[in-house]
DNA sequence: AATGAATGAGAGTTCATTCAT
DNA sequence: CATGAATGAACTCTCATTCAT
């Protein structure tokens, strides 16, 4: 699926992406704050250094700030997996170290997280397939190494099973910014990352002691 | 943590019983349709059947209507599960039926699941605290019921390992309305509750069979 | 000029004297803390001792009320004055004596004094002239005293200057209710009707020692 | 005392002096005509010239506006009489110049000294102190100018004496305004000068004359 | 390319008034 | 006669968007 292009009247690419990026770190900042609706396209502009004339060369509309900063999100987070997954080797190992990492990232962007997991619902009909494509493309990311493992005999599981497990993994990993609330009182990322991966993987693996 | 009262200018509780929930019932449809933000408070008093200046006589401001919304949905969810939880006898099988029933529950209430997942970010500060200790004390419900089952020696189980999987669990459940989209196409309810059932709990059953 | 009438639904004439007497001490009590305009019904009818809907049983508008209160607060003190002018008897001591009385009643009124003179402008076109014609009433009844203590010789004055000066008796007496911020500072009643009294009499009488 | 600040969006200083003359100039045509409380914002808007939407770049609530007139009156009256009153040397015919000049000014301003006279009261309770410090700055002017007369031998009053005076003054030209319906009638602002002058000054000068 | 003043549709909320009980 | 729930016109204020400079 193809990027939803956002019109600008600027015709400097250069500059188009600079803006751009000013535009998106302040009102990431912004969403996280008081939400997407609450936010103003001043304050967007302002928060980004420039005017709200300004704003409106390099946007339509304010949900077009909302699609560039959850594209913006996406991308992100699935450059960082996508070089991960390539290095995984379809070891068990490799899979805990994948989902270590994809948490690790969730801590990192937890406020970019939660900004775009609370959002995404504020997104116009025709930004919203395209961003339900992303998430299906990052969890297709977490089906493809699971079924590495399987292929390779490490983990025993149907293709619904790795399908959902896939989802479990990347809404718990979302879990970590949503519920921080209750998860990070009783949780350090590391024993939340060593709990989930046990309850997660451990059990599901073929387990070979026990089988002697 | 007692409840927050939503002021009412009328007398008559039950009126003011009865007009909420036609209210509350038109706010839900609405919510889900275009969110909270987009729904204005006169296309709320249409869909509850009443004129704008009635729907001001049982609620003080918009947000009233958001948190009567949450309240009532939490308290549903909550009283079904109540009387479920207390037949569960600390059986493997019964914890399973408490989860089947709780997907159960979810899926008959998807529309006010979302609604509420979604919105709750929308509630004023001063009534987050009273819904995040509802959201505690039903992740405490499945906590007890596993708890249970953990005495019985049914699981294994530390204090840690149930609190995250009763977290699991409970967005488990909310996942069924959240992520529709790709789960409703890949799976009935039935598989759903099966699978999900299958990676919480029968991996982390004390597997009498296998340990001979 | 003849008495506006107020209509009222409920034929009892005790009845609505009672109600209509509950009501305008009410009011007047809002309207001294918040003015007419901030005045809601609701709250009129409750200092009253009623329902909102009982209010209206006895006036046709909120602007009833107002005129109810200016016409009662009119009669009040127009009923003190005229007893005491009564029994003036063209000496410059009587009307001194009587000065002092009117501004009295403006001390025990101040209330009342105050509402009226700052609410008036809010009557309704019709209503004014009554009202109007209320206040040339009072500066009339001055006029009168003061004619009798320049028939007697006691104070050469020519009818514009009787009219004036009435008319200055008149506002000075409010002005101890709407200027209190600075004369109640400065000067007791007693003090303040001394000064006036001075300044408006002692000068406009004919000084028979000095003209010796 | 120090003005109170009314916040405006717009930067350019000299657009906002612009601006809030025209919105000055009509706010007080339309409350002369129906009073604060009758006039919408949108009517202000409309009268100076400009949309609802600008209206509010150069204020912040609809007080402000009245809080603008009130000002804006004051400083007016205010300036014109301090060039007078620097003028006066002390003696009663300067002071009675200046009485008269008052006495003008109140007649030239005729709608704006009805309105704010009559306004004020809906002021907010934080703008009141700075409404009356200009009252008594007002006052203040007139006490200035009488005890100059007085030190100069020309008139015998005490402090008090003084003080009342200015009040005097200062009430009978607003008088002029509000109770026009009567005294417009009846004099002309000539004869109304002269009476009221004759009043005050000429029975508290010193009679020469007559001590003799 | 950048600015920010201007716009006005539309939002939330209030409240005088009515009328069935 | 008394009540108070229901009504909706009207109000203040906001804010996404435009466009002349």
């Amino acid at each position: 699926m193809e990027k939803r292009e956002v019109h600008a009247s600027v015709k400097d690419e250069r500059l188009v992406e600079k803006r751009r990026t000013q535009m998106i770190k302040g009102a990431v900042t912004l969403f996280k704050e008081k939400g997407f609706h609450r936010t103003t396209t001043r304050e967007i502009a302002k928060a980004a250094g420039f005017s709200i004339g300004t704003l409106y060369e390099y946007i339509r509309t304010k949900e077009d700030v909302l699609y560039l900063v959850c594209d913006f999100i996406y991308d992100e987070v699935q450059e960082k997996l996508q070089k991960e997954i390539e290095q995984s080797d379809g070891t068990l190992e490799s899979l805990k170290l994948t989902i270590a990492y994809f948490y690790q990232v969730m801590d990192d962007m937890q406020d970019e997280v939660l900004v775009m997991y609370q959002e995404v619902k504020a997104l116009t009909k025709d930004a919203l397939p395209y961003v339900l494509n992303k998430e299906i493309q990052m969890v297709g990311m977490f089906e493809k190494v699971i079924t590495k493992c399987v292929e390779n005999g490490e983990l025993l599981l149907t293709e619904n099973q790795i399908s959902l497990v896939s989802h479990n993994i990347f809404v718990q990993g979302q879990m970590w910014s949503f519920r921080r609330w209750a998860l990070h009182k009783k949780y350090t990322l590391q024993e939340y990352v060593e709990l989930q991966t046990q309850l997660l993987i451990q059990n599901v693996s073929i387990q070979k002691t026990t089988l002697i």
